[in-house]
DNA sequence: CGCCGGGGTTCACCCAGGCGAAACAACCGG
DNA sequence: CCGGTTGTTTCGCCTGGGTGAACCCCGGCG
């Protein structure tokens, strides 16, 4: 999970896209321009034209914070709220199941089963409804730096997105 | 708790000191100097000599982290003054009650019934009325950088803006 | 080697309901 | 009489949830 440098305010679009994907942004701010207001840990900023070494700093800084991310654990509570830090995400109410299932085996496989079951109490819709709530789930988990990882005619596991093959147990 | 500058490295000693006592810093980083590896989430550095506006970003980043930290929220007084910090805002009865239940579960989703019940002790009326002085609410407390989120099908949870305006400078 | 099929992913589209916002009417206190 | 407060209606957007279909990756098989 590599830093991404953005021209500020110019690619303003691609900043917010990036944030939506969870990866850790420099704004490189023009001359002139405003410097941005941060909108959450993993962003930062620099005057241009920068230094090397200054930009470079910065460049770990951010990389050590995305890293450090990863130490805390995924919260959710009762209400639908999943907490990362201070950082969180509401979840509607089928997801907040699903998600639920996930955290609750965090880390390990849960199958397409136990999860249409978790999602769905009484009687699970069609099939197709199960996997398109995970693309869902995906891309609101995505910002918190959290991934749904396909283990293929298994199921699904909840992991850090810049997280190894390493397996974390309990 | 306001942001201490300091120059780096001539300070380095004031620096861990200040760390010690859980004091947002922004490092003055002297020309020629290697930009500082950050320490905590509450200190940043800024080379100089610097922009104004830039150094002021960057304290008001700082400020706002800190405060996220130490788990600060806004005071509402028995005569429906709602304080943080320096700023205060009047408010009207109805909007004073939901403000308190909001405040009370600060950092938590506070459901519409639950809001209902404390907004109108007996007796709400009609179904809309909440969602107008929510907005209303909103309006009001956006000065002093507070905001309520939407937790759909949820209820609303108060927390402090992303970007807030407030100044706290000496 | 190329075809095929199953498992997954993604997209477009639908409907329903929650919620936001503006505009208006009644009201209350000074 | 006037400005601020409160409640209501109405309109419309956006989100949540579901379905079907196209597509893609990969392993198996002729």
């Amino acid at each position: 999970m590599d830093v991404v440098l953005i021209r500020w305010p110019a690619e303003e679009a691609r900043r917010d896209h990036l944030r939506q994907s969870g990866a850790p942004r420099l704004l490189l701010v023009e001359s002139g321009a405003a410097p941005p207001v941060a909108v959450d840990e993993i962003e930062d900023w620099i005057r241009v034209p920068a230094d090397e070494v200054d930009l470079h700093a910065r460049v770990e800084n951010l990389n050590r914070r995305a890293r450090e991310r990863e130490h805390v654990q995924p919260e959710l509570d009762e209400d639908g709220v999943l907490r990362v830090g201070s950082a969180w995400v509401p979840l509607p109410p089928v997801e907040a199941r699903l998600t639920a299932a996930l955290v609750d085996r965090y880390g390990a496989v849960v199958s397409r089963e136990s999860l249409s079951r978790a999602g769905w109490p009484d009687g699970a819709p069609g099939r197709n409804a199960l996997d398109v709530h995970v693309l869902r789930l995906r891309r609101r988990l995505a910002p918190l730096g959290l991934a749904i990882r396909t283990v293929r005619s298994r199921g699904y596991l909840l992991e850090w997105t810049a997280g190894s093959a390493v397996l974390r147990d309990a």
